[in-house]
DNA sequence: TAAAACCGGACTAAAATAGTACGGATTAGT
DNA sequence: ACTAATCCGTACTATTTTAGTCCGGTTTTA
């Protein structure tokens, strides 16, 4: 559930390669680094440069490196530069009012979680998922946790506890 | 983004109609109130069924209610009897260790996003999606917060603008 | 016994994701 | 100027996932 995609975890890691790496990186010596195919991580950079969080140097002894310092680039903006802005439910995805609106009395709840979600993951930098600080192993939640103690049924405790 | 599939979609919806209903309601009547097709609508309880979130009453006259009261059925619940239980990344899906794991220096610190965002998960209720309660605007993650005040770069702002 | 309903699984089609390839543009060094 | 290294853009293919449909079987009620 809720999974990013395989380029986004190559991006996350080339981006920490490049975090480490103090001069110009090319993109082959990045696929050497990370174990990824050349070609792979070419795309992964075209795309994160694209979005600006990486900055390329062309011609002869050219290459990446971060535009901004680790601890300003966001988990989210990461993952909006791989995965483009795409929103958590199909009819949160552009203004077009979904065709289900009228049956719909979900009135755009899992909009709003998604807006959590991702105020939740901009708050993450670069610098915390290489470090690992700063994310906790679970995050209280606490305007919610204040007012209903959290219900669990049976079933999701059995799977969160495989998880 | 960190969607979740239109089943999933589909699922809640139609564990809302099931709270509003005192009776057992057939797979068809729920068809006719969502607006879905019948073998979509079959498909998705079928599965609600199995990881019991619903009952089913077999036979002339059956069909499904909840199997416990919608402030007991969770979110994360719900997620995870539609899609399974995977997780945020591909390496944290099995207990295998990825290949890259040698050279990957991050050491899980997308796992510890996905329990977080599970964990947050876990304490919305389906009562809440349909009432629109208890969801706030923002989920302040007051123990991030409060470490590091929010560095967001400014392709991030824009694109959350947007959202 | 017949009709209504769920059950399980197979199946197809469509869409998203992953990975590759290639010709073009830019730059540094010789 | 030439050449090699490098990024750029885009098109392409293959794989995987998701969505949606169908059907034969079982259960229950009337």
């Amino acid at each position: 559930m809720l999974r990013i995609s395989k380029m986004t975890d190559y991006a996350t890691l080339i981006l920490a390669e490049l975090r480490d790496s103090s001069t110009l990186a090319s993109a082959s010596e990045l696929a050497g680094r990370t174990g990824l195919g050349l070609a792979t991580v070419s795309k992964v950079l075209k795309t994160l440069a694209r979005a600006d969080l990486v900055t390329a140097q062309r011609g002869s002894n050219g290459g990446y490196q971060l535009t901004t310092s680790a601890d300003t680039i966001s988990a989210a903006a990461i993952i909006d530069a791989i995965e483009g802005p795409v929103a958590i439910t199909e009819c949160a995805t552009d203004d077009i009012a979904c065709e289900l609106e009228s049956t719909c009395n979900l009135g755009g709840a899992w909009q709003k979680i998604n807006t959590a979600i991702r105020a939740a993951l901009t708050d993450v930098s670069l610098e915390d998922l290489c470090t690992g600080t700063n994310i906790p192993d679970t995050f209280p939640l606490l305007p919610l946790a204040a007012i209903k103690p959290g219900v669990r049924n049976a079933s999701a405790l059995r799977r969160a506890s495989k998880l």
